[in-house]
RNA sequence: GUCACCAUCGUCUAUCCGGUUAGGACAGCGGCCUCUCAAGCCGCCAAGACGAGUUCAAAUCUCGUUGGUGACGCCA
């Protein structure tokens, strides 16, 4: 196994969205585990639907989870000569025919055999009428008359089909374009593939793909086919049920290795372990415990995940990375321990970056600008409240240092000379502050904040207050 | 229509080749902690689709049923 190659190919007619992104990383990992080459290929061969900004688009979602390539990216728009060479070698070894049936033609035998009960497929009119090269004509691969084509599928196990169950398939269309089955094969033999782990919607391919691969005399890769990832409530993941881009959960604040532990869980196992940081799926990731069935993308489980990589990001890494968000909520971007104090106070409250910048908002704008939630200012901005504001506002007035550990003291003493309880001075303390029951300590708060605008805040609540009565 | 794949708590899963009070995680519920909200810790709730067969013993093996999904292109 010391030469493991694996590939990601995806066509570039849309944005990575999950599904891509865990097949990717499969066979990512798979190759990192066993010290092998993981490659890239776009297969742009549908010239309507492929766009270049996909390719752009789907590149920069694999870098931003961390998903590095070996070698250059391969185009198959640049290969058609090559498959051509291997379909001509088909043709010349007898295992390829030129076939003149037109499509409708074709059609028409398939829609005979639906109506009849059978398999829809070419009937193999052409076969031996020794057709050559001309307008209108495709190649068919002649496929053996009887046998089955059996695999062993890294994740399903052993499959075997009926070669009845086949069609002399299309190899080369009448333009001279390869169809899929014969650039893949042609691509994957090339590019040294030796694991090729793949959504499951690919199994039916997979023995159109050996027959190809026999009849060229290849080796043929060992097959992995992942089922597909549901939305909820099992319904398949589209549009409508909350099918993401990669790139949307990159806009969104989610941080990429929570989504590579996730997808990398989805359909994957080792034991109970649910944690794995990216060295550790790289160690235990070596293609088997992968899971036949299909999973459900639990947004819930996900949010976790990320929460839990939130706390875990280094101090100076999430400031840099929250600080886009920050941006975008219209506020002015802290720097340095500014930035540390605010995520330390809340980094615990958020389950992402675009959540953790929000919950910054209260402490960023100015005391005029914060707005109170009414439940909470009607319930604390009472007449007592308003009392312990004005006692405290003068106490603070006077406090120097200002200091985390001053501020506390004084709260503490406060409480204690009036013979109070600190749940009693808490609420509207905190609701001046903050403009709602939540939030950090606050004697964080108000270092962070600073006497000038602590004050400030205390005296706009204590004007709350008193219109309150 | 034909063929194929899949089936353990609500969700992700463990239980490698039959013997477990069917384990863990998320969610939910309850508690502890506590100036709030979180986080953290502790506890509770919760599952082998159904029916046969093989066996001393089946979630595990076999067959069938049901349900879900995929595929049947000169798309990829």
């Amino acid at each position: 196994m010391s030469d493991v190659v694996t590939r990601f190919a995806p066509s570039p007619t849309g944005h990575l969205h999950l599904g891509g992104a865990r097949t990717a990383l499969f066979n990512w990992l798979l190759a990192r585990h066993y010290g092998g080459r993981f490659c890239l290929r776009i297969e742009d061969t549908d010239t309507l639907r492929s766009k270049q900004e996909y390719t752009t688009s789907i590149l920069a979602s694999m870098r931003w989870l961390g998903l590095d390539w070996d070698g250059d990216v391969l185009y198959q728009s640049d290969r058609t000569e090559l498959y051509s060479s291997y379909v001509d070698q088909l043709l010349a070894s007898g295992h390829a025919y030129y076939c003149s049936c037109t499509p409708e033609e074709v059609e028409a035998m398939r829609a005979k055999a639906r109506a009849e009960g059978r398999k829809p497929r070419y009937d193999g009119h052409c076969r031996d009428r020794h057709l050559g090269p001309g307008k209108g004509h495709c190649v068919r691969l002649r496929l053996p008359d009887t046998g089955r084509i059996v695999f062993d599928d890294m994740v399903k196990g052993p499959i075997a089909t009926d070669v009845q169950e086949l069609d002399d398939m299309v190899i080369r269309r009448a333009d001279g374009m390869p169809t899929y089955n014969m650039a893949v094969v042609v691509d994957d033999h090339t590019m040294g593939l030796t694991h090729i782990i793949r959504g499951d919607d690919h199994v039916p391919n997979t023995p159109k793909q050996i027959v190809l691969y026999q009849a060229l005399g290849l080796p043929i890769p060992r097959f992995g086919h992942v089922p597909m990832i549901l939305g909820k409530d099992k319904q398949k993941l589209s549009k409508r049920h909350g099918a993401k881009a990669v790139i949307e959960y990159e806009k969104d604040g989610l941080l990429p290795e929570a989504l590579v532990n996730y997808l990398a869980r989805l359909g994957w196992s080792h034991g109970d372990q649910e944690i794995f940081t990216l060295d550790e799926l790289i160690k235990d990731f070596d293609g088997s415990n992968l899971n036949p069935s299909a999973a459900c993308f639990d947004d819930v489980k996900f949010s976790w995940l990320n929460a839990h990589y939130l706390r875990a990001l280094p101090l100076d890494q999430l400031g840099q990375r929250v600080a886009p968000f920050v941006a975008s909520e219209g506020l002015l971007v802290p720097t340095g321990e500014r930035m540390d104090a605010l995520c330390v106070m809340f980094r615990e409250r958020a389950q992402d970056l675009k959540g953790l910048a929000h919950c910054f908002r209260p402490l960023l704008v100015e005391a005029s600008a914060l707005d109170y939630v009414e439940k909470d200012a009607k319930k604390h901005f009472t007449p007592a409240g308003a009392q312990h504001l004005r006692a405290l506002s003068q106490c603070f007035a006077a406090l120097t240092p200002f200091t985390k550990e001053a501020i506390d003291e004084q709260l503490n003493s406060y409480v204690a000379q009036n013979g109070l309880k600190f749940k009693e001075v808490a609420p509207p303390v905190r609701t001046a502050l903050m403009g709602f029951m939540g939030g950090s300590h606050l004697h964080e708060i108000m270092a962070f904040l600073g006497k000038e605008e602590t004050l400030a805040r205390f005296a706009k609540a204590i004007a709350a207050c008193d219109q309150e009565r």
